[in-house]
DNA sequence: CGCATCTCAGGAATACTGAGATCA
DNA sequence: CTGATCTCAGTAGTCCTGAGATGC
C-alpha cells in the first residue's frame, strides 16, 4: 500500500506543472488507492489479474497475445499471470486444435465470481480516485486522458 | 524505450473509462516518451535524478529527507541516487555542522550544466505528451491533474 | 523459409519496508 | 527516551528484452 505523493507542499516550480511529472504523481496516487482496495479484501490478486480477467470476460475465449493486447500486458506477464490464475482455478487453458500453438483462454465460473468481487472494489475506488473532482470534470479528466491517449501511440 | 500502450483498439468496456486505468496507461505513455527522451542524449541520468537535481536547484542546498519530500522520492532512494550523482560530481554532500545527522547536498557546476541538458530534454517531452490536446485543453488537463492531487494525499 | 504463439530467464526503474547507526 | 536523519538490504509490481520450442 504505497503512498508517497507529498501533499503538493512545496514542489519545485520547475516540476509542479509538468504534465509528465503531474501524471506520474497521479499514477502513484491512483496506484496507492487502487493497492489498498486490492489488499484489504486479500485474495492475492492484483491489477495485472484484474486486467486479464476483465478483458477476458469481455472478449470470450481467445489466445493469450489477444488477451494480452487487449489487456496491455506484456506476452512474457500474461502467461506468468494466467499460470497463477490457472493455479487457482479461476481461468483454463486449452490448446487451440485449429492451431495448436495457440492457447485458448477461458475464465470459470470460480473465476467469474472473483471477478464481481474485484469489480466492486474496481468500483469504489474510482470514486476515491476522482473524489476531490465535479462530476463534470470528471467527464472531462476522461476525455482529456482519452484524447492523450487516441492519436497515434506516442503522439509522433 | 517501453511502449506497450495499445493503440486504443479493442480495450474491454469495463476498462476504457476507469480513471484509474486511463491514468495507468498515460503514465505508461508518458513514461515511454520520457524514457526515450533521456536515453537519446544518454548520458545515463534517468527521471529520479532529473527529480532531485531540479528540486535541488530549486530549494537551494538542503538535507537529504527535504529533497525527498521535494521530489517525492523515498529516504531510501534518495541516498542510492545521491550517491551516483555525488560519483559522477553533479551534487556534493557535506554534514551540517549544525545538525550532524544532516547532509547538507549542493548542485555543482557540472550538475547545473546537466541539468540545463535535461531541462531542454523535457521540455520537449513535455510538447510530445500533449501534443494530441489543444492549448485549451492541456490548461484543462494540468488543471484537473493538480485538483486531484491538491485535496488531501488520497481524496479520503 | 518467414512468421506467430507460448514459455522461461532475467533485467531495469519505481515505490516501498525494516532495521540499524547516529545524533539533536 | 523520543524522534529525526542517513544508510543498507531487500521486496513487490510493472514493463520490457532475448531466446528457445513449437506449429502455421
Amino acid at each position: 500500500m504505497p503512498l508517497q505523493v507529498p501533499g503538493d507542499a512545496k514542489i519545485p516550480a520547475r516540476l509542479r506543472d509538468l504534465p509528465t511529472w503531474l501524471i506520474s504523481r497521479n499514477y502513484t496516487r491512483s496506484n496507492a488507492l487502487l493497492s489498498d482496495g486490492f489488499t484489504t479484501t486479500g485474495n492475492g490478486l492484483r491489477p495485472y489479474h484484474y486486467r486479464l480477467m476483465t478483458s477476458l470476460k469481455d472478449a470470450g475465449p481467445v489466445g493469450q497475445a489477444e488477451l494480452g493486447r487487449l489487456s496491455g500486458i506484456d506476452r512474457s506477464d500474461v502467461a506468468n499471470m494466467l499460470a497463477e490464475l490457472e493455479r487457482r482455478g479461476l481461468v483454463s487453458r486449452v490448446t487451440d486444435p485449429d492451431n495448436r500453438r495457440r492457447n485458448i483462454v477461458t475464465i470459470t465460473g470460480t473465476g467469474e465470481e472473483q471477478l464481481a468481487a474485484l469489480d466492486a472494489i474496481i468500483e469504489e475506488v474510482q470514486q476515491q480516485v476522482v473524489a476531490p473532482l465535479t462530476v463534470r470534470e470528471r467527464q472531462q479528466l476522461v476525455r482529456l486522458l482519452h484524447k492523450l491517449l487516441s492519436e497515434g501511440p506516442t503522439g509522433d
